[in-house]
DNA sequence: AGCAAGAGAATGGTACTACCAAACAAAAGA
DNA sequence: TCTTTTGTTTGGTAGTACCATTCTCTTGCT
């Protein structure tokens, strides 16, 4: 009933931004909760007094933005979703990938993060959370020890104890932080585990920070950190300058220096 | 070296969807490089071979992801740009709106990286960006000494100060998170120069920081930033007190039948 | 009565046409 | 040569028609 009075039309020049804006501005303020529709296209329509095209442009702006799910058929439309922490990595990654931003820096980020995540995470988290943490890099030891350590499970297993961890520290930004980077990043990541000598330092150094941690020293758990990202800083380093080298020389096994 | 053969027609399910995932394959795949151009809607449509409703959809996607500069008239189009942090930062600012994230959790994280960046910035930046800093905190200073000292002015120039700063870490994720912050959150930062005490103090803070850091001095520079988020700290709680004690008129809860 | 199949309606997805407004380019005129 | 006009290209919008999907309600059979 209140949508016909909440939507004005809109007759200055882009009108698809005037009413993608309206639109957003009414989920935004709670006009229209989550859960709920938006009134169909062809309502939508008469109400901003405008072509379907400029509508559906509006919504499909708000879709790209993760405010709302589009469902087709009877009982289909617009509905207004929570922005999952996904949707703003997404686009983060598209900016590392775009502005070719050096891996170097990523890790100084994520260690400088990762610092502040632990401390907090020692201050904060239960002992319960701290323990759980030590099953997962447990886990992930086990996947190493196994007959079939595929790079991707270990991926995976990384990024459930880093987001784990950021969880930890009861800051949603944290977590955020780290489910973007890890979205956008996750590649150098892997380069990681690809190589069996680093991959077993860095597992058995993510059980070590996870028993940092549980003890509830931070000085120790930072020294972990540290060299959990010596070793990821060295690896990468090794991969930029195999790159380098891979037009006049086969692709060599990577080294310890 | 034509766009006649990079793009294949797609009749699968969602064709609009489709088209922007070629077209955006392509951007990023850098088959079109930022400042040319992509065809126009009319030869997409041939190309693609669907309706132009359809490429202009792909196209708005392209457009809010910030892949793409959309001109008018002849010569018009998509041209394709570099991706501003400011487009990354939009959906962060959402996100940070919609899951209420609170405003401890905002002031907690940056100073945490505030402090990463301070670290950074003595360690790597020019002795001349450290006194053009000084300058920035000066003009600061200038504002609020003046007739009008007008809350709009003094939060754009602390933004531009927080910017600045962000550059001089030499790392493009933190200059990137900040600018993110601050457009999610300017708010709280333009409350806090709302209040004649702490506006004064911060002013007088942020000089002091930039002075410790022209003298490549952390220790102090680290106690200057602790100052400074300390202020905003007290200064958000005080908002909170004041909004609970405002909030027992109920807030107007719009609702959709 | 109960369940299944089918008809119907609501809704997003797509195609097509037509026209407008803006921006640029080339031709025409001073 | 400079200015004005005209034309062309291109995005922006309106409107219509039709299709595919999904839900609902009716119909009809058991």
């Amino acid at each position: 009933m209140s949508t016909q009075s909440i939507f004005a039309p809109a007759q200055i020049g882009r009108a698809g931004e005037d009413i993608a804006m309206q639109l957003e501005a009414a989920i935004l303020g709670e006009k229209i909760l989550p859960g709920e529709r938006l009134p169909s296209e062809r309502e939508l329509q008469t109400q901003f007094q405008c072509g379907r095209g400029v509508i559906r442009e509006a919504i499909r702006a708000l879709k790209q933005k993760g405010l709302v799910e589009i469902r087709k058929g009877a009982k289909g439309g617009a509905y207004v979703k929570n922005i999952e922490m996904t949707n703003v990595g997404e686009s983060l990654a598209l900016f590392l990938k775009q502005q070719r931003v050096a891996p170097g820096h990523i890790v100084e980020f994520r260690e400088s993060i990762d610092r502040v995540i632990v401390v907090l995470a020692i201050a904060r988290a239960s002992a319960a959370e701290k323990q759980a943490l030590i099953a997962e890099t447990e886990k992930l030891l086990e996947i190493l020890e196994g007959e079939t350590p595929d790079r991707d499970s270990l991926a995976r297993q990384d990024q459930i104890l880093n987001i784990a961890l950021a969880k930890m520290s009861r800051n949603p930004i944290f977590e955020w932080v780290m489910t973007a980077i890890q979205q956008g990043f996750s590649s150098h990541d892997y380069a990681l585990y690809d190589d069996p000598v680093y991959c077993r330092k860095t597992v058995e150094n993510w059980h070590a920070t996870a028993c940092r941690i549980a003890e509830n020293d931070p000085m120790k758990a930072l020294n972990s950190i540290s060299a959990h990202y010596g070793l990821l800083h060295r690896c990468v380093e090794n991969q930029k300058a195999e790159s380098k080298n891979v037009s006049a020389d086969g692709p060599d096994t990577a080294q310890v220096s």
